[in-house]
RNA sequence: UCCUCAGUAGCUCAGUUGGUUAGAGCGGCGGACUGUUAAUCCGUAGGUCGUAGGUUCAAGUCCUACCUGAGGAGCCA
């Protein structure tokens, strides 16, 4: 006999047909006569509800239906007649797939805090919040490629393992076969790289950027969608060591034409995260953040405002505000610069664009004022910079003007450069924070709860 | 990395100006109950008070260091 689904039972119930079902206990209720069991299986947010008449059941089977155990399920599929579901499943045959001691299995019918479901992370996808949050997830990641095929982009996989240290993007973590006590030292006492695995240092990837460009200038679009490490002791609701960025990059594209893909590709995974996961948002915005939906539908509505560094410092200066860091154009704005234009100004999503170059990263195009690069920042409320993009410089005299200013090596770069001496073209393309997004249209305050097995300082369990 | 706060039962927390045997709710277990919805009612077990020092006649409570977690800041995505 074929396994029905919950989502299959809930969507297209057959009144009256024999199903079989298999999942995992929530709760128990019940009586003298008859129990009651929540059974879930993630395919759906929603448990559906087991009566199981204790008379046709021995007693020492229905002792092992407890919260956490696994049980297979025969019987009919009708209407309940309870009030709180649609179709229930009045059992004829019970089978115990796995026991759950209840004296031990920490989960419970009640709420429980996210901190302490961080340390049960094995065992957090069966509560509703990380089921629905993780189903978002892959849905999310889905329409990522769905979005980036449909519009003739190409996938492209950036290596992991780098050795380029140029960027600049954060600590990195080294990648090596050598020991730690043992490693073997060359002539002026320092480690030997020249025996390690690759015969050079390595480190674990900070962003596939300057790898995708090289795509994006053979095969227009590209983009890359995959994990980054950071090694910053940065210990904040928004940040961890091990994340997914999704990197497009286009050539042909000015700033322009980067901000209004940025702008439409959020609000394409707004819009689908909407139309396919109805019930983990409605069950979200329930639960755990109340002005989620209607957010999520104001982001879809409006345009993104769209204004330039310098603008933004001019209302910051005008507002009538203290702000604790000072507002002066050449400084970088804070993250209470960045709330109050987001969350009180404008009210609404922002890009800002034309940061002073001292602040921003060498491959940026620069400006004729000779002053500011074409960079753009999408700032969203609550989670604040959502998105770091900018056209490139293309012209190589002008770039490598740049990197001998900020002391960015050239010779390591060198196959980086060798795209702007043959046929260099104009290309943008921006990082998407994957887990902030999900963050974003989850409704989740921390980042380790929308990572299955987040990597934090001093954290990597499981 | 800096600042602030927290760590007491499986979970969420209370615990007075330091004072006898450390409390509750939930969860677990036992029982009652003819359809329950985080069921209800009765009963019951369960604690090296984060770790290590120190002050004191006496420390969950005060002091110091460390560990862990959370929030804010920086770095950024």
């Amino acid at each position: 006999m074929k396994r029905s689904t919950v989502k299959e039972l809930f969507t297209a119930p057959e009144i009256n047909s024999k199903v079989l079902l298999k999942g995992w206990v929530r709760t128990r209720r019940g009586n003298n006569q008859v129990a009651f069991i929540a059974v879930n299986d993630g395919t759906i947010i929603h448990s559906i509800q087991v009566v199981a008449d204790l008379q046709s059941f021995p007693e020492e089977l229905m002792k092992r239906v407890t919260t956490g155990s696994s049980i297979s399920v025969i019987g009919k599929l009708v209407e309940s007649m309870g009030k709180g579901q649609s179709v229930e499943i009045q059992a004829s045959e019970i089978e115990i797939l796995g026991d759950s001691d209840p004296e031990v299995y920490p989960l419970q019918k009640k709420g429980h805090s996210f901190e302490f479901l961080r340390d049960i992370a094995h065992l957090r996808f069966r509560t509703n919040t990380f089921g629905a949050v993780f189903r978002i997830r892959h849905a999310l990641a889905f329409a990522v490629h769905q979005y980036y095929n449909d519009k003739g982009f190409f996938y492209l996989h950036t290596p992991i393992i780098t050795a380029s240290d140029a960027e600049g993007a954060g600590a990195m973590f080294r990648v090596t076969t050598l020991e730690p006590d043992g490693a073997p030292k060359n002539e002026d006492g320092e480690v030997d790289y020249t025996q390690d695995f690759f015969g050079r240092p390595t480190n674990l990837t900070v962003s596939g950027q300057l790898e995708g460009e090289l795509g994006a200038l053979a095969l227009s679009s590209i983009y890359t969608f995959g994990p980054t490490f950071r090694a910053e002791n940065s210990n904040t609701p928004r940040h961890v060591a091990e994340f997914w960025m999704i990197e497009p990059e286009m050539a042909f594209y000015d700033i322009n034409d980067n901000m209004d893909l940025a702008e439409d590709f959020l609000k394409y995974l707004i819009r689908y995260t909407l139309e396919h996961c109805q019930d983990d948002l409605e069950f979200l915005n329930k639960m755990v953040d109340k002005g989620l939906l209607e957010r999520l539908r104001f982001v879809l509505k409006h345009p993104f405002e769209r204004k330039s560094y310098s603008e933004a410092i001019e209302i910051l200066i005008k507002a009538d505000k203290k702000f604790e860091f000072p507002v002066e154009w050449g400084l970088d704005l804070q993250s209470e610069h960045e709330r109050y234009l987001v969350e009180e100004h404008f009210k609404r999503p922002v890009i800002l664009t034309d940061y002073p170059s001292i602040i921003k990263s060498f491959y940026m195009k620069q400006n004729d004022d000779g002053k500011t690069v074409r960079a753009m920042d999408v700032l969203f409320p609550q989670i604040g910079e959502i998105i770091g993009g900018s056209q490139r410089e293309e012209n190589l005299d002008k770039l490598q003007n740049r990197m001998r200013k900020m002391n960015i090596p050239e010779d390591e770069l060198w196959w980086y450069l060798e795209t702007r001496k043959f046929g260099t073209v104009e290309h943008s393309g921006f990082g998407l924070g994957f887990d902030r997004l999900i963050m974003f249209i989850t409704g989740m305050s921390n980042i380790r709860d929308v990572i299955p097995f987040p990597r934090t300082p001093k954290s990597a369990d499981f």
